[in-house]
DNA sequence: GTCTATAAGCGGATAGAC
DNA sequence: GTCTATCCGCTTATAGAC
């Protein structure tokens, strides 16, 4: 799904010395950019502090972005997969502990690796979903029917105990997704984050076995 | 702990007709800014719309708080007795599956109680806590050491399986609060949120069921 | 592609009448 | 306490030289 239609735009030239230090500060440009805005949200950003962040000047990043909001949606769009990638659903002909433990390892080193990402959608979320809103009711909810299909089946098989999948399914991006959106809070109390390899592991197996233990058979 | 020296201002006054009218509309902004606030934060948030949202004029807003910050301040000071209340810490005397059902109950009511009290303490916290961090690593540290304490007592008692006491009240944090934080996205999915009985039952059972069986000995 | 200068408008805040 | 008018700084966006 398309959040903007891209035109060709500047950025898209032929391979001239120009265009090759003008692929390079888009890519810069939306880098700073996830940052700024999982951090300020749309109207809490100011576009000079991304210009900033990406080491050009205003000016210069409003060449490459006519405007503010073909920014974000530049940024939105370009954050979709990275942020969609872990929540393929699983396979069923798997054995559930293995799945949903591989499934849980994925989302949480996407909240490492990519943090901003997280951030971002959270703080889309809470405002409502002004901008994604179509994206979760087709995407993530087709994501989601596919994902509780699954779990729904192995439920029916016995290998998992009596589960609502769809809350099964909260329960993990909630846990996950906790330790990138509220990292602050996390390193205020731990002194820590995910970067630690060691904390990492520690949120993975405690993730990990309290779900497990949860939902499987007794 | 204080945000705010809390001056007595134009609303503490004595119980004249104007007074009256005083305290009604300073308790109407705060309650129109915690909406405004919990959606766009700080930055992004307009007086104006909360001055509209509170049936008055910028200006007449303006008089009973003399800057945005001050209004910010008020507005997160009155809130965070609300949000503290329900992570009180456990009781050790308690039987573990018993209080922390309690707590996930309680936790749980919050967030269908209080959502934009939640979200506005999740937009603080995704911005790095720029206002509240002295108060994560004073208040809610010491919140999360007692109970951590208590939750530690218990699994040298065996009354719970080998858990990581942080870790799982971070699971008990995050599952909870998700259904107020990601409210537009649950219900894009569900159609429906905590406010209806029935899925609250479901989503308390389910979390309860879930980390509870994942914790207790086997 | 990048810069300087500047337009245009918004949002926070003040002054002063009523 | 509430209103109208207004100031001022900040932010987005454009114009045009280099």
């Amino acid at each position: 799904m398309d959040l903007v239609d891209d035109a060709p735009g500047p950025a898209a030239r032929q391979d001239t010395a120009r265009s090759r230090a003008g692929q390079e500060n888009v890519a810069r440009i939306l880098d700073a950019a996830l940052d700024v805005f999982a951090t300020f949200g749309f109207r809490g950003s100011r576009i000079e502090q991304i210009a900033a962040a990406a080491g050009l000047s205003k000016t210069n990043l409003l060449y490459y972005f006519r405007t503010k909001e073909d920014l974000y949606l530049a940024v939105l769009q370009r954050t979709l997969d990275m942020w969609l990638e872990p929540l393929r659903a699983l396979d069923p002909a798997r054995d559930p502990a293995d799945a949903l433990g591989d499934y849980i390892a994925r989302k949480l080193a996407a909240s490492r690796d990519e943090p901003a990402a997280s951030r971002l959608f959270a703080l889309e979320v809470i405002q409502g979903a002004p901008i994604v809103a179509p994206l979760l009711e087709k995407t993530l909810a087709a994501i989601v029917a596919e994902t509780a299909g699954t779990i729904e089946g192995w439920v029916e098989q016995g290998k998992l105990g009596p589960v609502s999948p769809r809350h099964l399914i909260y329960s993990i991006w909630a846990t996950t997704q906790h330790y990138a959106d509220f990292a602050a809070q996390v390193r205020a109390i731990e002194g820590r984050d995910l970067s630690d390899p060691a904390f990492f592991a520690e949120a993975c197996e405690h993730v990990t076995r309290t779900i497990l233990q949860g939902v499987l058979p007794r």
